[in-house]
DNA sequence: AAAAGAGCAGAATATTATTCTAGTATTGTA
DNA sequence: TACAATACTAGAATAATATTCTGCTCTTTT
């Protein structure tokens, strides 16, 4: 017999978030640490709801990680330079090695595949510029099929979230 | 009398991190939500000392934020698009007044000073191509003292992390 | 109208965070 | 070397929280 495609079939269908859910995203994108309790009283429901739409969104994949943020400048990850790639070849082969040793690569914390004249764009961190140096010259231009590598500096941080705001479509 | 300039003083002095404290930071990195006594099983300590350096670790900010993160295909915010924008003027007013509403648009969750042509680049997140063109057409381009802007659309994403990994000199 | 499913409240239990007490190194100093 | 101050640690006690369980209510479907 057939179950009916509901929020119970989380880890098969797509789980449909209604407004309530979503305010507890909003909760916890802010604070991973805030407690069931705390959700549940700031909602005005108990905390049962709160705990099954919770385990029902991690069990889904709606919410990926709880992560701790830190302070780049206080752990010496203070210079962020952004590095457009392209890549000489293009074949698949070529594209899977280098995605390869850009996964190996702690420096580089985000690399996108992007539409323009470079191939890749890759956030990268580094205690200071003679370090953001030796990575450049030793680890990012020493990549097999490498192509040309441009770098843009981040001079100040204007605004950094994860937040995610979702559209208050109240029922 | 003169206190020493070490740990206990976190919320005045650069707190200076140890080994232990690193290895702390890699776990709670990859998870927020881990118990103290599962991180004091792995690095064979008791609870307190983990307890304190955690406390420690928030008070100076170093633990920046403990964090939530969400599948954006999974809450309809599965565009990211990557602008530069150069501004007409670069005096101060003008500055000031576009960082506050950049800061006021949830579609923006990064915005970063750069070198290089243009003055700032952007991370956009919206649900899809017409809400990114809704985005740009009437919030990104009304802004006052906008010059030049630029998109740059993200393909594919082949890393993104927040893991910040530390050299480990061991000792 | 009956039945099933979903969501919820409240209580009970299991875990965990937090605090407290006191022992053990380590470092600097006379 | 001996002493004192400091930091670190283990283990226990307490407070708070997560998690589970039971049963009620509302809605939807047939």
């Amino acid at each position: 017999m057939a179950k009916s495609i509901k929020k119970e079939d989380s880890s098969i269908e797509q789980l449909i978030l209604d407004t309530k859910d979503l305010e507890i995203l909003q909760l916890l994108q802010k604070n991973a640490r805030i407690t069931v309790k705390e959700i549940s009283d700031q909602m005005h429901l108990s905390t049962t709801p709160i705990h099954e739409r919770i385990k029902r969104m991690e069990a889904s994949g709606v919410i990926k990680q709880y992560a701790t943020l830190l302070d780049h400048t206080k752990v010496k990850k203070g210079l962020m330079v952004i590095c457009y790639v392209s890549l000489k070849e293009h074949n698949k082969k070529a594209g899977v090695k280098f995605i390869e040793t850009i996964h190996s690569l702690h420096e580089v914390i985000e690399c996108y595949n992007i539409s323009g004249e470079f191939d890749f764009m890759l956030k990268v961190v580094a205690e200071d510029m003679n370090a953001y140096y030796d990575f450049h010259v030793n680890k990012l231009s020493q990549i097999e099929n490498m192509g040309h590598v441009q770098s843009v500096f981040v001079i100040g941080i204007i605004k950094q979230t994860h937040q995610l705001v979702f559209p208050v479509s109240e029922k």
